[in-house]
DNA sequence: ACCTGATCATTG
DNA sequence: CAATGATCAGGT
């Protein structure tokens, strides 16, 4: 039976605000946050105890008649209080053996409906789930993003059909991932045009995605990308006045200034922060920077873009290595991350002197996020058993990945000090090399 | 000539 | 005043 309670969009909107500011623990009338272990249950709770629907299987407070799917999803702070989704959104699960005979428009697939009712609760780490509070809620029409969808769909199913599907990662698509499923991650399946078993996976909304529609609660936009496809080629655009010139010659024409004493390290942070804005701008600069994660490197190489540094990242915090590879921060950060290399060539030159050669755009691929679940691991393992041999260092690796490096100022003994506090004096570095194969395999692919 | 640990200017 | 984004520079 379906329960017609809502007989216009604007009747089931006016109720559903009225969830804001209930926590879990008074919406839940059937307990059912004691029993543990179901995923689907503050959905269930907001079913049974918002919307009033009877606790049974069938119970679904889908509001078919408006084509409306309701989804209950939880946002946190981060460490510096920009607020993200907890996670990505777990759809249906991606059959290998249909996928290829199925089209977009018809693929059973994806959403019910292409509207979603959103309920979003703030998320707080190691906290009870009774006491999480719902915050908000949203009505968001899919089909803005459905040229990208369909353009995400089509690549999995392309890669399922040339017998890849072990090859699946969540870094292939924008917006559609193609994630794990299975509380093993041993598990494997069946692929036609293979006879390499595959990982089962699901279609997902990534996180990034929905952080980007917790945005369009608060960030006003009509969706339009204007001229622009692509984060690159606006990124390029930008750039186009200056290729050829050094970052000395950059920086003083766009701030009017010459550098007079020593070129400072983060000379293209500055200068790309200036020209294209700063990381947690993006957002606010263009819609395309809402819906990924975007980070804007700035990187030194030669003239066949091996580059002559690694690149760095944010300084190791400890407590968040008491998570495990699958759930960490870490992970989700390698998996949906794109980052843009601004490439200065300069093979013999000094920092300061060397010349705006292009833009490069690296995703990481499900092989890539499993070599560097071995360096997070042993991070973990060095922290849990308080032994600093058991970091990371690059003499641990015969080949090329992600490596602890120090990160701090003079005097910081970063490895001595390594358990002083929760922040280290420590960071990632990924090796030239790696990045050199990354850069080789996307030109490889244009 | 690299590696790899160390260091620095800028930023929030 | 510590984190960030990156380069510097000493030892091999």
């Amino acid at each position: 039976v379906n329960y017609l309670k809502f007989r216009s969009v604007d009747e089931l909107i006016t109720y559903t605000k009225g969830i804001v500011g209930k926590r879990f623990g008074e919406l839940d009338k059937y307990n059912l946050l004691e029993k543990k272990g179901d995923k689907g249950v503050l959905g269930k709770i907001v079913e049974t105890g918002f919307y009033g629907y009877p606790l049974n299987n069938d119970a679904k407070a889908d509001f078919d008649n408006l084509c409306i799917e309701l989804k209950v999803a939880g946002f946190k702070e981060k460490r510096d209080k920009t607020l993200v989704a907890k996670e990505r959104l777990v759809l249906s699960k991606i059959d290998y053996m249909e996928i290829i005979h199925e089209s977009y428009e018809f693929s059973k697939l994806l959403f019910k409906n292409k509207r979603l009712l959103i309920i979003w609760y703030q998320y707080y780490e190691g906290k009870n789930y009774p006491m999480f509070q719902i915050h908000g809620c949203q009505l968001y029409d899919m089909t803005k993003d459905e040229i990208i969808f369909k353009n995400d769909f089509n690549i999995i199913k392309d890669k399922v059909k040339r017998g890849e599907a072990h090859l699946l990662s969540e870094g292939d698509t924008s917006y559609l991932g193609a994630c794990t499923k299975g509380a093993k991650g041993t598990d494997r399946t069946k692929q036609p045009n293979s006879d390499k078993e595959a990982k089962p996976r699901a279609y997902a909304l990534k996180s990034a995605y929905m952080t980007g529609i917790l945005k369009s609660l608060y960030i006003d936009s009509d969706g339009d990308f204007g001229q622009y496809r692509t984060v690159e080629e606006y990124i390029k655009n930008i750039l186009k006045p200056f290729y050829g010139l050094t970052q000395r010659e950059i920086y003083s024409s766009i701030c009017g200034i010459t550098i007079a004493g020593s070129v400072p390290k983060n000379i293209g942070k500055m200068i790309s922060d200036r020209l294209i804005g700063k990381d947690r701008d993006l957002e606010y600069k263009h819609d395309l920077f809402r819906k990924t994660t975007y980070k804007i490197k700035n990187i030194p190489v030669d003239k066949d873009y091996y580059p002559l540094e690694r690149l760095s990242f944010r300084n190791l915090v400890l407590s968040e290595f008491l998570t495990e590879w699958e759930d960490s921060d870490w992970k989700t950060y390698f998996e949906e991350v794109t980052l843009i290399l601004i490439c200065y060539e300069g093979g013999g030159t000094k920092n300061g002197d060397r010349v705006l050669k292009s833009v490069k755009k690296i995703t990481f691929t499900a092989d890539d996020i499993e070599r560097f679940g071995k360096s997070y691991r042993m991070v973990r393992e060095a922290i849990i058993k308080e032994d600093i041999s058991k970091l990371p260092y690059p003499k641990k690796f015969k080949e090329p990945t992600l490596v602890i490096a120090p990160k701090g100022n003079a005097g910081d003994d970063a490895y001595e000090n390594f358990f002083k506090h929760d922040t280290t004096k420590s960071c990632f570095m990924l090796d030239e090399e790696y990045i050199y194969n990354k850069i080789a395999q996307i030109s490889r692919a244009e």
